[in-house]
RNA sequence: GGUACCUUGGCCGAGUGGCUAGGCACCGGUCUGCAAAACCGUCUACAGCAGUUCGAAUCUGCUAGGUACCUCCA
C-alpha cells in the first residue's frame, strides 16, 4: 500500500502541474471486490463462463458464436486460436483465448479474497466492467485509454459487459497513441525512459534543459491524440517558443484598446475552433487558428490595424474559452511579477532609461537594459514606452 | 512469424482525389539610436517503385523503415 500511495501521490502532483483536472472519483479495484464477484456471477448465470479448479474463465469461443469477440481491435478469433495454440501452462482453460474472471490464489500470492469459487483475486479486465458500470451506469458515452489497452483489455471488457449485462455499455472508445523519444519507443531497457519530473527539471541526458508543465501540455496538444507523440528537446524548444508567443499575444489582446470600428475582418474564429474540436478533438487545428488570429492581435498592438470593442470582446471571449478553458493552458506569469513594490521599482528603472533615451544618453540607456537583461528580465521598447517581464 | 496502424519541407505537426494548415529554425526586408519584440516576404514537402484517374500527399499493389498488440503483470 505504501508503494501504491507513493506513486499515486507522485502522479497526482504531476497531473496537477500539467493542469489536468482531477476526476470526481478514482475508484480502486481492491475496494470493489464484491462488485467484481457479483459481475462474475452474472456472466456465469448467462452461461458465458465456466469454473475450473477454483478459477472462473470467460468462454470466448461460445461468446464469439453469439457476438463478435474482437470487434474493437479488428481481430478474428480463428487467428487468435492459431497464434496462441502452442503456449503451455494453461491446462485449466478450455481454450487459450479464454481469460480469467476469477483466479484461485496460489499459497504465496498476496492478493486473497473469499469468493464462492476459491480464495483468490479477480481477473484483471473485470475491474473496469464492474466499476465503470457502477459509477457511470450500464451505458455511458466515452471510454478512454491508451491504444495498448485496446487488445485484449478493452476487448474483454466489452465481452464481459455484453455477457453480463446484455449490452456493450460504451458508446465511443477513444484511444490515445503512445509516446516515443527521439523516434524510439520509451522503455527502461532502451535507457530513454523519461519521467514527467525529469521533463520539468531537465535532469536527463536526452534533455538539453527543463520544460515547464505548460510547455509539455502545449506540445502534446499540438499533436492529435490518436497520433504518436515524439518527444525531443528540439521539438519541445519549438513548442516552448510558440506557446510563449501565444500567451503573450493573449495578454496583449486583453490590454488592447478598441477603435471606432475594425479595420480588418475578424471572421468566425469561434466557429472554426469549435469545428476542429468536433472533428475528434483536433487540437492542432484549433492551435493553428489561434496563431492566425494572433497575427491580427499583434497588428492591432502595433497600431497597424484597429479592432472595434465588439470584435475585441469576441476575440477575448474565444481566446479565453479555447486557451484557458478547453486547452487548459495557464499563463506562466510568476508570482513575483504581481508584487506591487517590485513592479514599481522595475518601472522606475525603465522610466529613467526612457529619460536617458530622450537625451540620447545611450550609455545609460543600454546599461539599464543590459543589466536588467542579465538579471533575467526581458525588455521590449514600444512606440510610447516599454514592456518588460521576467524571462521564463 | 501473425494482425493493425504509421512514414509529410531543416525540426515538429495538420490535411483523405483538384483550392496544397500552423508552429519552430534559416534567409531577406520594415520598424528601432542599436537591439529585442512585432509585422511583411522567401524557402513549397508528402519513404521508394509501379498502377488507377483528366488529375493523388490523399485510392490500389509491392518494397523499405517504424510503432502497437498477439505471453505475464496492470
Amino acid at each position: 500500500m505504501e508503494i501504491v500511495d507513493y506513486y499515486t501521490l507522485r502522479y497526482h502532483k504531476a497531473m496537477e502541474m500539467l493542469n489536468v483536472l482531477p476526476p470526481s472519483i478514482e475508484p480502486k479495484a481492491s475496494g470493489h471486490i464484491m462488485e467484481q464477484i457479483e459481475f462474475v456471477e452474472k456472466i456465469l448465470d448467462a452461461g458465458y463462463a465456466y469454473e475450473s479448479d477454483g478459477s472462473v474463465y470467460f468462454d470466448v469461443e461460445k461468446y464469439n458464436k453469439d457476438y463478435h469477440y474482437g470487434i474493437l481491435s479488428g481481430r478474428n478469433i480463428d487467428e487468435l486460436l492459431e497464434t496462441t495454440r502452442n503456449l503451455d501452462g494453461q491446462s485449466e482453460k478450455r481454450r487459450s483465448v479464454d481469460f480469467a474472471l476469477w483466479k484461485k490464489a496460489s499459497p504465496e500470492h498476496i492478493m486473497r479474497w473469499k469468493a464462492p469459487w476459491s480464495v483468490g483475486f479477480p481477473g484483471w479486465h473485470l475491474e473496469c466492467s464492474a466499476m465503470g458500470t457502477k459509477y457511470l451506469g450500464e451505458e455511458f458515452d466515452i471510454h478512454g485509454g491508451g491504444m495498448d489497452l485496446m487488445f485484449p483489455h478493452h476487448e474483454c471488457e466489452i465481452a464481459q459487459n455484453q455477457a453480463g449485462l446484455g449490452k456493450s455499455s460504451v458508446r465511443y472508445w477513444m484511444h490515445n497513441n503512445m509516446i516515443t523519444i527521439g523516434g524510439q519507443k520509451m522503455g527502461k531497457s532502451l535507457g530513454n525512459f523519461i519521467t514527467l519530473e525529469q521533463f520539468f527539471t531537465g535532469n536527463h541526458p536526452l534533455l538539453t534543459k527543463g520544460f515547464s508543465p505548460m510547455t509539455i501540455r502545449f506540445f502534446i496538444l499540438q499533436a492529435q491524440y490518436r497520433s504518436t507523440v515524439d518527444f525531443s528537446s528540439e521539438a519541445l524548444e519549438a513548442s516552448e517558443k510558440g506557446l510563449e508567443r501565444l500567451i503573450e499575444g493573449y495578454a496583449r489582446l486583453q490590454n488592447l484598446t478598441a477603435g471606432e470600428k475594425s479595420s480588418i475582418e475578424i471572421g468566425n474564429l469561434r466557429e472554426k475552433c469549435e469545428e476542429a474540436m468536433c472533428d475528434d478533438l483536433n487540437t492542432p487545428i484549433v492551435i493553428s487558428h489561434l496563431f492566425e488570429y494572433l497575427r491580427i492581435i499583434n497588428l492591432a498592438h502595433d497600431g497597424k490595424e484597429t479592432l472595434s470593442q465588439a470584435d475585441l470582446d469576441e476575440l477575448n471571449s474565444v481566446f479565453k474559452l479555447f486557451i484557458e478553458d478547453i486547452l487548459g493552458l495557464q499563463s506562466t506569469e510568476t508570482a513575483t511579477e504581481g508584487i506591487e513594490a517590485y513592479r514599481k521599482a522595475v518601472d522606475l528603472l525603465l522610466n529613467i532609461r526612457l529619460e536617458a533615451k530622450k537625451n540620447k544618453d545611450w550609455a545609460t540607456s543600454d546599461k539599464i537594459r543590459n543589466e536588467l537583461t542579465s538579471y533575467g528580465f526581458e525588455i521590449k521598447d514600444t512606440k510610447d514606452g516599454f514592456e518588460w517581464k521576467v524571462a521564463p
